[in-house]
DNA sequence: GACGAATTGGACAATTGTGTCCAAAATTAT
DNA sequence: ATAATTTTGGACACAATTGTCCAATTCGTC
């Protein structure tokens, strides 16, 4: 009924039960992320899914499997949508502030409209330290690949003369931190933050760090 | 044994009952925080805090009212320790980069040190959604009141002729988001951060703001 | 030392959740 | 159509938790 993933249960003449097992892996990162490891019940997650609660065990197992699983599939997801954004990366703008805003913004798009990012970083903050392995997994996913694939970004801005960086590093984590700072307060909450203060925000981040690393 | 709250039963000829009530709330906050509402039993917490079960439930009602009891305590207890940390901001600084760096230190080491801020961080985001009023009750006293000080301390140096700005309010958030950029990381496990880091940290932020901000 | 108050520990019912088993039903492929 | 596989829903044992009750004990005070 109130099944947000039901659409994707279409005629799919495929691996067998593999739309079910998506439709479990959607429900079940929902209900971790709402109600943390020890309150998410597999009953509530497989009301949500649609499905009953043996069909669960049945695939993945038991509630720590089905935990880990849910966390590997969405660090996936999560990875290969960043890396799809940062392929837009301006290369040699002519308007650099111009340029640089417009990627801030698909970034913070695609951090937003794909929640999978903000479950993750919320089930790590709740779980990791009961999952240390798992913390370990998402932090070389996470922060691992990410910082680094900004930081030569930056790099390459750089060494064509539009920035003046003397850390690349320190500058993507700052980038990021700027970009992310507003996002936060509002995502904690399930607020949907509306398309003119994501702009705002991009232009604002984008701003303070031209001011601050931009060749004058 | 391993209660780390156990000092502070010294000889205190006071309120009859209130250093257990203290050692209760306090092991409150490290389980909740742990453990997420749901995880956290009323056993474990009397277990860490030296009690018995019953005594919660004597001086402290039921798990909720428990819950709300530890997280505006907790609240309190914050906002004070920063407020006094943000009575050594610096308005008339020789060196500002200096003074500064050396105030975020401060603030960094309060926001480390006493691990209120992070638990009830962490309180908020994981069960925000299940206490809405809580999370109210958070926002108006964390960002609600936090922000607004530092941004009218920024605008004092502006107005002093230290910095640039256009939006003071911005740069605060700019500001914090700078400093416990990399410290978000570390501090989600239980990861010490050394004072070395600290320092740097500090300094890796102050640079970063003055170069945008600062007078030139 | 004796009194009153708080604390303890243990037992208790009620609830909730996990993980398993299984026979009936639905779905899919042959 | 028929056979094989999956799904279902309900029942079950088992464990953990909440919140209450109460007698025995400890604690601080006078």
């Amino acid at each position: 009924m109130k099944n947000s993933s039901a659409e994707i249960e279409q005629a799919s003449t495929w691996p067998p039960a593999h739309n079910k097992r998506q439709a479990i892996l959607n429900a079940a990162a929902d209900v971790f992320a709402e109600q943390g490891y020890a309150g998410a019940s597999i009953d509530a997650i497989a009301a949500r899914a649609g499905v009953s609660r043996q069909t669960i065990y049945n695939q993945l197992g038991d509630k720590d499997n089905l935990f880990k699983v849910v966390v590997t599939e969405i660090t996936e997801r999560s990875t290969a949508g960043f890396f799809r954004v940062l392929d837009t990366f301006p290369v040699a703008p002519k308007d650099i502030e111009k340029e640089l805003t417009e990627f801030s913004v698909r970034l913070l798009r695609k951090a937003i409209c794909d929640p999978s990012g903000r479950w993750l970083r919320k089930l790590v903050e709740t779980e990791g330290v009961r999952f240390p392995q798992l913390f370990e997994t998402w932090k070389e996913y996470g922060p691992g690949k990410k910082y680094p694939a900004v930081a030569a970004r930056l790099a390459q801005l750089a060494h064509a003369g539009y920035l003046e960086l003397d850390d690349p590093a320190l500058a993507a984590r700052q980038f990021i931190a700027l970009l992310a700072m507003d996002l936060r307060i509002d995502q904690q909450l399930g607020r949907q933050t509306p398309d003119e203060e994501i702009e705002q925000m991009a232009a604002n981040a984008t701003r303070t760090f031209l001011r601050a690393f931009g060749k004058r």
